[in-house]
DNA sequence: CATGAATGAGTGTTCATTCAT
DNA sequence: GATGAATGAACACTCATTCAT
C-alpha cells in the first residue's frame, strides 16, 4: 500500500481523536505501518502534515464553496446559496474525520491558523458575502447584518461534524449516517428562511393563532 | 497573590490559546511565577489540573441552567428557557478564556471527555429536555424534535465564544464586549422562535407582501 | 560530586577527543554519571554548553594578556611581552584538553566562531598589537608588520596543545609535563628575538665564524 | 560533469568549514547535485570518503617533501630544505580547503587518525629528519633538537591555512593569494635562519648598536 | 549507472513528575 | 509551603546506509 497515503490517513485519524499536539508521530507511524522517518521525508516533519492536512481541508471546503458561487446567475441567490451549504455539509460529510480536526485546530493560536484565517477563511467570508449581497440587492433576501448571519451559518454548518461524538453519545443523533445530512439541511434551511427571509406584511388584526 | 489561583489563572490562559497537550507544566509554572512543582502538589498533576478546570466550568455552567429550571413556574416556559439562554451567554462571557478551551477540548475522546459526558453534558440535556416538554406540553412551543432543537440551540451558545479569535480576526466582531452579548441574544431569541414559534394560522388569501 | 562540574570535566575531555559534532550529549551524560537532562538544565542544550566552554577559555586567556599588559609600565615592553607569552603558554598547560579543543573549533565556520572572532580574538589582537607598537615606539622592537608577527606567536604558542597528540605519537615530545613548557617557552623567546631584535651593527671585517 | 568529482568537490568544501562530524552525506549530495547512495557506490560510505581525501592530501603532501628531499645532492641541505618549504607552501596554497579540513582533522584521535600518523606523518618526520641531519653532518645548520625545530616549521607551515578565516577576518591576512605565499615564505626563511644557522662568533667589545 | 523509497539506530531536547531540603 | 535538582521516558527529527527498480 501506499506510503504516503497510510500516513495521511493514519494522521487524520489520530489527529482526529487525539488532537495535533496530543498525537505523536511515532504513534502515526505505528499505525500507518510505515517508519517513523517517512513522515520528515515525505511531509517534512509533523508541522508539514499538519499544514498539508489542513490545507487539503480547506481547499475542498472552499472549493465546495466557490463552484456554487459560480453558478450560471440564471439562478437566484437563494438557490445558490442553499446549494453551497448543501455542498459543504456533504464535502464535511465525506471528510468527517478531517474536517472535525480542522475545526477543533482553527479554535487555537498559532501561526498556521493566523495563515489560514487570512488566507482559506478570508476566502469563506468573501463568496458568503458577495452572494448575500446579491440576494440583498436583488430583493431575495432581507437586510440584515452579514458577519452575523455567516457567524449562524458556519456554526450550524461546522457543529455537527466538530461535535460528532456529543451527537451520538449524547444526543443519540448519528451525523455520519447519510440520512442526517438531508434531515439537517432542511433544518439549515429552516434557519437560513428564518435569518434572511423578508417579513410578511399582513394585517394584523386577521392574524389567527 | 495566591500560588493556587495563579496557577489557574496561568493555565487558563495557556490552555486557551494553545490547548491542553500543547501546554507544558513548566510555562504554567513561569506564567504564574511559581515553583513547578506546586502544580502537582495542588492538583495532583496536569491531568488534574484540567480535571479541576472542566469540572469548574461545567459546575457554573450547570448552576446557570439549573437556576432558571427551577424557577417558579409562574414563569412560562419560554421565559424561563430564555432567561436560561441569556445567562449562559453571560456565564460563558464572564469565563470567556475558560469556556473557549472548554468547548475545544469536549471535541476530544480521552477518558476525562467521556466522563463529562455522562455527567455534566446528560445533565444540560435533561434540563433542557425538561424544560422543552413542558413548553410543548403546555402548548407553548411548537413539537419538534429535542436533540435537533439543543443540537441547534448549542451550537449558537457556544460558537462564538469557541470561535472568539475568528470573529474578531475575520469577522471583525468583538465577542469580548457587553455589547455583543446583549445584541446576540436578541438573534439567539429570534432562531429559537423560528425553532419552536407555533405556526401561524393565516387566511391565505389576505397575505400581502 | 557537583552535577554541573561533572558534565563540564565530561565535556571538555570527549570534545578535546572526537570534537563538537563528534560527540553525543548522551555520552558526555554517560561519561559525567548523570542524566542526559540536566546538559540542557544546566546549559540549555549542547549548543550553551560549547558556548560556555569556549568562553570560559577565552576568559581566561584574555586575563592572563591582559594581566601583563596592565604591568606597571616600569617593565619594558620585551619583559611585559614576554611574560605575557610565557603565562599563556601556563594557562594552556593548565587546560591543555580544552585548548586543544577551542583552538580546534575556532578554525569552523559557525556563528558561534564568528562572535568569539569578533570579540575575544579581537581583544587578543588588540593587547599584542598594543604591546608591539609601543615597544617599537621605545625602539626596544624592530620595526616589522605587526600582523605577521601575531601570526607568528600565535602559531608557536597553540600549535603545541593543538597538536599534543601528533608531538608525543610521532615526535615523542611530551607537552603534558611542566619541563616542555619551561623548555618550549626559551625557543619562543629565541623565535621572537629574531622576529623583533634590532639588527646588530657590526663591523663586517671583524666577524668571525 | 563526473559524479566522482562533484562528491570530492562538495565534500572538501563542506567538510572544510562544517567539519567531517558537522556534515551529512546528504547536503553533500544535495550540494554536488548528486544522489545519496553514490557516496557509498563510489567511496564505500562517508568513512571512505573522509580515508580517501585524506589520503589523497598526504600523498601530494609527502610527494612535494620526497621530491625535494631527493633532488641531485649537488644541492645543499638548506637549499633543498628551503625549497621543500616552498613547495609545502604551494601545494598547500593549491589545496587550501583540503589543506584546512586535514590538518583540523588530524588534531582528533580517531583509528583513521592514528592510522595517518604512523603513515604519513611519520614519512614527513624522516624526510625533515633525514635533510636536517644531513645539514648537521655537512656543518652547514646548527645542532639542535630535530623534533623541535620539526614541532616549529610545522607550525609555521600549517597555521595560515588552517586558520585562513582567523587571518583574513581578524588580522586583514589574506592568505589565499598567491602574494602571501611569497612573502611568507620569507619570513619561514628568516626563522629558518634563526633556527638553524651557526652563532657568529663575535668579539663581545666590538659590537656596536 | 542512477534513483528514490525505505530502514532502524541515533540525534538533541523536552516532558511530567518526584523528592530531599 | 516552597524550592530546585534529579529522573527516565518520550518527544520530533536526522543520520548513514541499503536495495529494488
Amino acid at each position: 500500500m501506499n506510503t504516503r497515503q497510510s500516513i495521511i490517513d493514519a494522521a487524520i485519524s489520530l489527529f482526529n481523536s487525539k488532537g495535533f499536539t496530543g498525537t505523536s508521530v511515532r504513534e502515526i507511524a505505528r499505525k500507518a505501518k510505515v517508519n517513523v522517518a517517512h513522515i520528515s521525508y515525505y511531509f517534512n516533519g509533523k508541522g508539514g502534515l499538519l499544514e498539508y492536512l489542513v490545507s487539503e481541508f480547506y481547499e475542498g471546503y472552499i472549493a465546495a464553496i466557490e463552484k456554487n458561487y459560480s453558478l450560471l446567475t440564471a439562478h437566484s441567490a437563494r438557490e445558490r446559496l442553499q446549494q453551497m451549504l448543501l455542498d459543504i455539509l456533504y464535502y464535511q460529510h465525506d471528510n468527517r474525520q478531517l474536517a472535525r480536526f480542522v475545526h477543533r485546530e482553527v479554535t487555537l493560536d498559532t501561526i498556521l491558523i493566523r495563515e489560514v484565517m487570512t488566507t482559506y477563511l478570508m476566502k469563506e467570508k468573501y463568496y458568503f458575502t458577495a452572494i448575500l449581497e446579491e440576494g440583498m440587492k436583488r430583493g431575495e433576501f432581507r437586510n440584515a447584518s452579514i458577519p452575523h448571519i455567516i457567524l449562524q451559518l458556519r456554526s450550524l454548518l461546522h457543529m455537527p461534524y466538530l461535535q460528532s461524538q456529543y451527537l451520538s453519545e449524547v444526543l443519540y443523533i448519528q451525523p455520519h449516517e447519510l440520512f442526517f445530512v438531508r434531515q439537517y439541511y432542511k433544518e439549515i434551511l429552516n434557519s437560513l428562511n428564518s435569518l434572511l427571509a423578508k417579513p410578511l406584511k399582513v394585517r394584523k388584526t386577521i392574524l389567527v393563532r
